[in-house]
DNA sequence: AGAAATTTGTTCGTATGTATA
DNA sequence: TTATACATACGAACAAATTTC
């Protein structure tokens, strides 16, 4: 409508209006400009109600279709929640998002299990380092009793759980939310996509038992803040995976 | 919204519906589904065109609006991009949401920019350790190049641009499209949230000529594919950080 | 407890701009 | 240049859930 006024009138105004156009893109994108703004400027915080959908397109010019267009966007990258009959609240989920752009870049990226590997990595190995300063103690007890419950498990099952246990303990440990989210990402795309892997590595660990091994280093360094000795477990870990992935 | 129809009702019930509630999500849901259907099995691939939206309303048995809707969300997460007239096509592009959502991390779990700075250096500490196996000519040459650019330069601005193509070469160098991104997305919310910082550290270098001492071992250390430079450069510039941020 | 008001969920119809053959 | 196919956008209407009084 208003595009139509605009590419009505003469060029030579365009470049006046610029600033007005380049405001005035796709109507869903003013959705969430408004949206980032409220964000950035402390306006909107988590749990808070955004205006009625009628409102924020009256208010912005907009049709309600294209507020909800940009609505749903945001729902899909975890930032709102939607509830009918009550409104859209502003929310921070980003773990689903994360799942889906991970898994989304290893089919359409042609990536494969090295460089899930390599990442998974990367993310532990600084995590390790934190979590050896930072650990609360919760969170020492739950790797802890974790390791416990894994050498004393004697189905397959069992033991995947409480191997990621014991991961999961030591990178909240971090206490560093980036690293948190890529992680639980990763592992929950692993979980989906990729379970053979996970199965392999423990079937291969579990013959030799350095499976139990490396994950008391890993634990145990951790909970004992002694970070040379949770990096061998770490280290010890992904070499397996190396040798069996 | 579905937990209280679940709650509502009988879990009886729940389980038979199971299969019927799935098949009756949300609209926009079903247009999500059937759009990672088509990337899992490898029906839908980067540059396809995806069905017209009157089609895939009319197959999915829903409206427009909602097809538009989910079209919209999948646009903003970058992996559907829309062209008036011509069609919606499947699209890789994840670095702008990567970035919204640290953004969106940032400001609302209230992180600060030691995490940033912790998570960068994650990402970097083990880029270079593939990148000193993986990287191409190309990339060594444009390391090496920035480098003598940095050396030369006399603006505080020429110093930030060839401090980030050092480190950028380097990353990419990994290869790993997960690593990649995510440092991508990284650099380019520090840029827009972040330039004080990038600033102070560039400053407190430049008097004391570490910033081309570490860089050079960084650059090198990679084009050479000498680890233990490489990672000593970086190491150095990240103390330099810790100490100036 | 119940009725009314509010708000999101979903659809349809229609007009319009844009790309392509 | 003209069709045709397609996306863009809006407004109105009703359904369903929630909140409010």
């Amino acid at each position: 409508m208003k595009e139509s006024e605009l590419n009505g009138s003469e060029m030579i105004e365009s470049d006046l209006e610029d600033a007005e156009v380049k405001e005035s893109e796709r109507p869903y994108q003013k959705m969430l400009d408004s949206f980032r703004e409220g964000i950035l400027s402390g306006r909107l915080r988590p749990g808070d109600r955004l205006e009625p959908e009628r409102e924020l397109a009256s208010r912005l010019g907009i049709s309600r279709n294209s507020v909800r267009e940009g609505l749903r966007a945001l729902e899909l990258i975890g930032l709102v929640s939607s509830r009918q009959g009550s409104g859209n609240f502003v929310s921070v989920n980003f773990d689903g998002t994360m799942t889906d752009m991970l898994t989304a870049m290893y089919y359409l990226k042609g990536l494969n299990e090295e460089q899930v590997t390599e990442f998974r990595f990367c993310l532990e190995w600084e995590a390790m380092h934190l979590a050896v300063e930072r650990a609360e103690k919760e969170q020492k007890q739950r790797a802890l009793e974790a390791l416990r419950m894994l050498e004393e498990a004697t189905t397959e099952d069992e033991r995947i759980r409480y191997d990621k246990a014991i991961h999961e303990a030591m990178v909240e440990a971090s206490h560093n939310d980036f690293l948190i989210t890529n992680y639980r990402a990763l592992t929950s795309f692993m979980d989906t996509y990729f379970k053979s892997m996970r199965r392999r590595i423990i079937q291969g660990m579990e013959s030799r038992h350095e499976l139990e091994m490396s994950h008391r280093l890993l634990a145990e360094g951790m909970a004992e803040g002694n970070l040379v000795k949770g990096l061998r477990g770490l280290r010890s870990h992904f070499e397996f995976i190396e040798r069996y992935k």
